[in-house]
RNA sequence: GGGGGUGUAGCUCAGUCUGGUUAGAGCGCUGGCCUGUCAAGCCAGAGGUCGCGGGUUCGAGCCCCGUCACUCCCGCCA
C-alpha cells in the first residue's frame, strides 16, 4: 500500500477522501488529463494509489492558474491546496475520490514530458509492440498496474503461507551446468575457462534436491527459469516458478499443502478455492476428455464406441479393431447442420493431430441422418450410436477409430475447437489434480524412452522390480495441478536411491560414463544421505494470468518479449563488439 | 521449421476485392474562445517512407514476387 512517508508529499492523490476536507496537502504524480475551462482549470492528478480532482482558480492562486495553463498530459508535478467537498451536483460516484477535490494554491512543475506516444487510460487497443517499447508508460495504465499488483500480492501471499510452514527461501544459481533432456539451454561462454560454458537453469530441480539432502526439509524459491524454445500467449523464454521441495514426506503431504497454501493465495484474487481439489488419474483424464489437462467445466466428454461397432461391416472400424485399437466418439451438439467444408476442416485438424480420418454422422433434423459412412452401418448399430452418444437433431457425432492414445488425443483436440467453434460457456472456476501419470513415453522419432515428466521421478513402489521389462506400464508419483485447462503446476516424488536413479537413467539410453558425467553430482549426492523427498513448482506468471482474467502472460509480466524473443524496449537481443566476442573466446558467422 | 492473421497520420481504423484528381475518419496533438468539468464543449489548424525492396502498368496504398516485424496455432516446451 503506498502511502506519503519518505516522501515531499503529505497524502497520496488515491487516498483523499470526505475526511480530509479542510486538509492542507501536498501532491505529486503525473498529468491524466486536463480540461481548460478557461477561467477554471481541472486536472486530475493520477500516482500509483490512483486520481483525484485538482482545481487551478485563479481567485485561489493566479501564479498556479498560468502553470495550469501550460501544464500537458503526463507532466509531473507538485500541487499544493486544500482538500473540499465538490460542489452539489459535481460528485462523481464513479470516482473513489469522487466526493472532493483539491483547491490548488500552489503548482511546481518537477518534469514536462513530450505527448505520449499512446493514450494512458484503461482500455485502449494499441498494439502490443508500441506498449512494450514505452512500457514504462504503458504500465501506468490502469489495467497493467493492477496486474503488476495483483502478481505482487499473489508472490507475497506465496512467501508468507509457505514462510508459515516453515519453508525456507534459498536462492540457487543462475549460472549453471547444461543437462540433458528438456529444453533446449540458454548458454553462456565462461571468459576464464575457454571453450566451456554455463547455461541457464530451466528450473532449480537439481538443486533443490541437493538441498533436500543438505537438511533443509523444506524450500521454495521465487525462481526464475529459462529455455530457449519457441514464445506462445503463456510461454516466454524466461518465467518464474514457485519453486517447492520438501523431505520425509508422502505424495498425499505435499498435495494437501499445497492446497491449503493455494486456498489463501487465491483470496488474494477473491477467488474462494474449494478444498481438498479431486484427484483424476492421467488414464481418466486421457479416456473421458482426451488431455492431460482437461478443462472440466464444460462437458462433450469422450464416449468408447467400441463395442458399438465390434463386429461392424465397415472396413476402417473393423481392421482399426482387429489390431486392438478403439472407436471414440465427441458429440457436438447444435453442430448437426454444418456444412461439408467445415466438417472437412475437422478432418484435417484430425489429421493433423495424428488420426487416420474422422468418421462423422450428422443429425441435422430429426429423422434426418447426413453421414459418408452410415450406409455401412446396421440398424442396431446406428440405434445403439445414438442411444451411447445421447442423440438429438441437430447434433454432430465424430469419431475416431485408431489405437487407444490416438484416438484420444485427437478426439481431445477435437473436443476443444468445438468448444471454441459452438462458442460453449465455459464460466466458473475449476481446478483438479491429474495424478498417476505414465514414467515414460517412447519417442518414435529417436527410437528410446524419454522420461515424462522428468528423469528423477519416482515409480510406484510396486513397479520398481519390473521398470525395464514394460516401461509402457509404469507409472510414477506424479501430479499437475490443473485449473480452469491449464497446467498451473506439477510435481512429482523424486528418487533418492542412487541405484534406481542409474536404472532409470540407463533405460533412457545413458550409459553408465554418460550418467557419471551428467549427472554424477546428483548420484553422489544421493549417495550421501538423500533422505525421501518430492516437491512441486507453480507457473506463477500462468497463475496470475488465469486470476487477471488476461489471455496472454505477457500481461502479467512488466517487461515481456515478443514471441521472437525480443524486447522492443531495450533492443534485446543485440550485436556485442568484437572484443567482447574475443574475450570469451567466441566467433561468429 | 510449417500454417493462419495483421501492417495506411502519434493511436485505432476505413480505403485494397473492381488500379485513376490533392489518401480519409475518430481519438490525440497545436492555436483560439469558454468559471463546474470529469470521454468537457465550440471554432480553426498541423500531421502520411500507405512496413521495406523489386516487378507489371501510361499510372500502384490497391495487382504480382520477395522480405521484415508483430500476433495466434502446429512442431518444440524433461
Amino acid at each position: 500500500m503506498l502511502d506519503a512517508r519518505y516522501s515531499f508529499r503529505t497524502n497520496t492523490c488515491g487516498s483523499l477522501r470526505a475526511e480530509n476536507n479542510d486538509d492542507q496537502v501536498v501532491l505529486a504524480g503525473w498529468v491524466a488529463k486536463r480540461r481548460d475551462h478557461g477561467g477554471l482549470i481541472f486536472c486530475d492528478l493520477r500516482d500509483r494509489s490512483g486520481i483525484v480532482q485538482c482545481v487551478f482558480d485563479p481567485d485561489a492562486s493566479g501564479e498556479a492558474f498560468v502553470i495550469a495553463e501550460r501544464m500537458r498530459p503526463e507532466w509531473v508535478m507538485k500541487l499544493t491546496g486544500t482538500v473540499r467537498p465538490r460542489p452539489e451536483g459535481t460528485v462523481n460516484p464513479g470516482m473513489d475520490t469522487g466526493a472532493v477535490e483539491v483547491l490548488i494554491t500552489s503548482a511546481e512543475v518537477l518534469n514536462t514530458s513530450e505527448t505520449p506516444p499512446f493514450e494512458v487510460e484503461a482500455g485502449i487497443d494499441t498494439d502490443e509492440t508500441t506498449r512494450m517499447r514505452y512500457r514504462y508508460v504503458d504500465i501506468r495504465r490502469p489495467e497493467v498496474l493492477a496486474a503488476l499488483q495483483l502478481r505482487d500480492r499473489v508472490t507475497q501471499r506465496f512467501r508468507k503461507s509457505l514462510e508459515h510452514r516453515g519453508f525456507m527461501e534459498v536462492e540457487t544459481p543462475i549460472l549453471t551446468k547444461s543437462t540433458p533432456e528438456g529444453a533446449r539451454d540458454f548458454i553462456v561462454p565462461s571468459r576464464m575457462n575457454p571453450g566451456k560454458f554455463y547455461a541457464l537453469p530451466q528450473s532449480p530441480q537439481l538443486f533443490k534436491q541437493l538441498l533436500m539432502v543438505s537438511g533443509l526439509e523444506r524450500y521454495y524459491q521465487i525462481a526464475r527459469c529459462f529455455r530457449d524454445e519457441d514464445l506462445r500467449a503463456d510461454r516466454q523464454p524466461e518465467f518464474t516458478q514457485v519453486d517447492i521441495e520438501m523431505s520425509f514426506m508422502e505424495q498425499d503431504d505435499v498435495l494437501q499443502m499445497m492446497e491449503e497454501v493455494m486456498h489463501e493465495v487465491m483470496k488474494e484474487a477473491d477467488v474462494d478455492l474449494q478444498v481438498p481439489l479431486r484427484r483424476m488419474p492421467y488414464s481418466e483424464a486421457m479416456d473421458r476428455f482426451g488431455c492431460d489437462r482437461p478443462d472440466t467445466r464444460f462437458g462433450m466428454e469422450l464416449t468408447c464406441l467400441t463395442e458399438t461397432f465390434a463386429t461392424s461391416e465397415f472396413k476402417v472400424f473393423a481392421s482399426v479393431l482387429s489390431s486392438g485399437g478403439r472407436i471414440k466418439g465427441i458429440n457436438a451438439k447444435g453442430a448437426g447442420d454444418w456444412s461439408r467444408s467445415k466438417i472437412d476442416a475437422l478432418n484435417q485438424l484430425a489429421l493433423d493431430s495424428g488420426a487416420k480420418g474422422l468418421a462423422w454422422v450428422a443429425f441435422p433434423t430429426e429423422g434426418d441422418v447426413r453421414s459418408p459412412i452410415a450406409k455401412f452401418f446396421t440398424e442396431a448399430e446406428m440405434a445403439d450410436l445414438r442411444d451411447k452418444m445421447d442423440v438429438e437433431s441437430g447434433d454432430l457425432v465424430l469419431m475416431v477409430a485408431d489405437a487407444h492414445d490416438v484416438a484420444n488425443e485427437v478426439l481431445g483436440t477435437l473436443r476443444l475447437r468445438m468448444a471454441d467453434e459452438l462458442k460453449i460457456e465455459r464460466t466458473g472456476f475449476d481446478a483438479l489434480w491429474v495424478v498417476d501419470f505414465p514414467m515414460f513415453k517412447y519417442d518414435a522419432d529417436e527410437e528410446r524412452w524419454t522420461a515424462n515428466h522428468h528423469p528423477f521421478t519416482m515409480p510406484f513402489a510396486e513397479q520398481v522390480d519390473s521398470l525395464e521389462d514394460d516401461p509402457a506400464a509404469a507409472l510414477s508419483y506424479s501430479y499437475d495441478l490443473i485449473m480452469n485447462g491449464l497446467e498451473i503446476g506439477g510435481g512429482t516424488l523424486r528418487i533418492h536411491n542412487a541405484d534406481l536413479q542409474r536404472r532409470v537413467l540407463a533405460l533412457l539410453g545413458h550409459s553408465a560414463e554418460d550418467a557419471n558425467e551428467k549427472f554424477g553430482f546428483l548420484l553422489e549426492a544421493l549417495s550421501l544421505g538423500a533422505p525421501p523427498h518430492g516437491g512441486i513448482a507453480l507457473g506463477l506468471d500462468r497463475l496470475v494470468m488465469l486470476l487477471a482474467g488476461a489471455q496472454s502472460i505477457r500481461d502479467v509480466i512488466a517487461f515481456p518479449k515478443t514471441s521472437s524473443g525480443g524486447d522492443p524496449l531495450t533492443g534485446a537481443p543485440d550485436t556485442v563488439s568484437a572484443r567482447q566476442l574475443r574475450e570469451v573466446h567466441l566467433k561468429t558467422d
